[in-house]
DNA sequence: CATCGTTCAAAACATACGTTTCAAACATAC
DNA sequence: GTATGTTTGAAACGTATGTTTTGAACGATG
């Protein structure tokens, strides 16, 4: 088993420089190089460039669903109520506290779901929500729970602004970041972003729904 | 002046390809056999492919930012107040009604407008923001007036916020119509969703700030 | 009519890419 | 120790890319 150090080591060099560059932007000798691994080595492993793509988001997304389920169980046993606060909460932490030995680990997340979701043929996209779509659908329904004015067909519109908002902002943080300290002279940090997010999805989910 | 035509040609196929496929999935061989053109025609007209792109964004946003200059004049010139609904409904509008001719083109607005700020490197973000830094100033600037409790620092991530809600959102629309055809049988439009937008980033700029 | 700058067309160029090949190195089982 | 299946290493393959070159066609100017 000497190849499991070579997965996976193209899987860490893989997923910073797909983070850092995008998927088309980052060529297999970019990686095996960093990586230390034989150009070769990633078709013997993978089977294909796609694959390895596929590879880093599953090896990203299924721990953090799984975490994400049992957060859900616990919060349904302990009887949290079901807020948007509560549950915004949840996953806030969640992301954040996910990786916490490696604090850029959670960048690295939202930059890899930005490129995934703006892959504007989407393929990776639908695959996504393939995989991952219960665990979509049960958050989506504890936040039904939450704000039962709100009809669910909106909601599921205000949960796709809320990941938009998320997502955009934090993928895009390293230029926002430079922006900010030469306009308001003020550093920040995944953890400050997430914590001015919360009011400002909480006060977009809650929002009165118009009468058309 | 022959050539206006091959340069036109030229911008209304990248653009659309590009808001297909992306910039980097997308070839000057692609742009030019379906631009009916000649290949070194690119380079010829503008130098670089990466020089093509920044134009295809100039046509778009020269334009647009002037509309909305001028939409911001009228507003202050009319004495109409500075509220969130007012802001977001003249951004709305202008959007939408930019190219009436061609519905289509919002969308491609749109997918372009990902396209550039989940561009990793983030060279065209950085170009845009400089570029047409001015405008998005003026607007925050109207946007703070209309929120003054909401301090400058907060409301600036709180722009971020609903600029990322609205371009990921709608950069991806085709996905979501499938999705919301598929789980709600609602067939939605861009106008609907933006519709739907206003209220939910309303009720994030204007949502309490937390006490730190 | 001749000339000059501009635009177009076809071809070639150099390079980078994903992928495949094939033999050597390795680990494991008999 | 030999044989077998697996993993690595170096090289090559075929292809697609952005770019450059060269010369012809064109249109205005003198």
């Amino acid at each position: 088993m000497a190849q499991a150090g070579t997965v996976d080591r193209i899987l860490d060099t893989a997923e910073v420089l797909f983070a850092q560059k995008g998927f088309a932007e980052t060529s297999l000798r970019a990686i095996t190089s960093k990586a230390g691994v034989n150009l070769a080595a990633v078709n013997y492993h993978f089977g294909s460039k796609e694959s390895l793509v596929q590879a880093v988001f599953e090896r990203f997304l299924t721990p953090f669903c799984a975490a994400l389920d049992a957060k859900l169980d616990e919060m349904e046993a302990s009887g949290v109520p079901d807020t948007p606060e509560n549950i915004l909460g949840i996953m806030s932490r969640l992301v954040l506290g996910s990786h916490p030995e490696d604090p850029q680990r959670a960048a690295i997340f939202f930059r890899l779901s930005g490129q995934a979701y703006s892959q504007p043929q989407g393929h990776l996209r639908e695959y996504l929500h393939q995989q991952y779509g219960a665990v979509f659908r049960r958050l989506q329904d504890h936040m039904q729970r939450a704000v039962p004015d709100v009809p669910p067909r909106e909601l599921f519109w205000r949960v796709q602004f809320s990941l938009g908002a998320t997502i955009f902002t934090l993928s895009g943080l390293e230029s926002l970041k430079d922006i900010s300290r030469n306009d308001f002279n003020m550093d920040v940090t995944e953890a400050d972003i997430t914590q001015r997010l919360l009011p400002f999805l909480v006060g977009g989910i809650k929002a009165p729904v118009p009468v058309i």
